[in-house]
DNA sequence: AGCAGATTTCGCAAAATTGCGAAAGTTGGA
DNA sequence: TCCAACTTTCGCAATTTTGCGAAATCTGCT
């Protein structure tokens, strides 16, 4: 990769359209990484949850809050996950958060 | 699998593991939840952006906040980040954050 | 219909994260 | 050494998430 003068010239083409579409106007990125399925995490954890076999009440006894805090994160329209919590979870069900930034519009596939 | 009576009877040896460890001892379970390499997201998030080529002002303009934030986001001590966050600065690269709960220990591969 | 267990919703306080600017500290090159 | 670019640290306000309990809903079963 060259220096450039100015900036980085780039012949990736996702790079270019991020330019066109994205650069200077953060709130659209803001809004896309809003947008973007949260709904999944929810639907992760709840079946999660149930394949353990475990209640909301258990669940959370497991990780340490009440069942409410348990139904607020399986909520398809909840946001506001974090990682510490979503890794409490999963330590309480003897698992790992594994984390993954993949180009976008990619699945990953397992082995 | 049987519908216990008190308790789905378990076979399955981390959880077993998981009874006599953690089971009514939450605080185990959120420090065992902390403990866990935050390290890496912090190590990802940079090596994401010096791949990009960017420098913390350049990533910080298109996730629409400033450097002293994604310095702190990077920083290996930091446990608090957020999926937002975390998605936020996938969408600015042209990435999507993929979780996953793994069992716990086991890496998972990709193909 | 009535009951017990499970889930969702509401409200508010406490704790944690983000936002942001300024200052201090680093690094690499001229 | 000096300079410019980059990164880290500090402090505090604003926003967001968690904690928690009570009440309302929903479900499945008899």
């Amino acid at each position: 990769m060259k220096k450039g003068t100015r900036r980085t010239p780039t012949t990736d083409a996702v790079e270019i359209i991020r330019r066109r579409y994205y650069e200077g106007r953060p709130e659209r990125i803001v809004g896309l990484a809003e947008a973007e399925a949260n709904d999944t995490v929810a639907r992760k954890i709840c079946k999660l949850r149930k394949r353990a076999g475990l209640t909301q009440q258990q669940l959370a006894k497991r990780v340490g809050t009440t069942t409410s805090v348990i139904s607020r994160l399986e909520d398809a329209d909840y946001e506001g996950h974090s990682l510490a919590m979503l890794r409490r979870i999963a330590s309480a069900l003897n698992k790992r958060v594994e984390l993954r930034f993949v180009s976008a519009g990619r699945t990953t596939k397992l082995a």
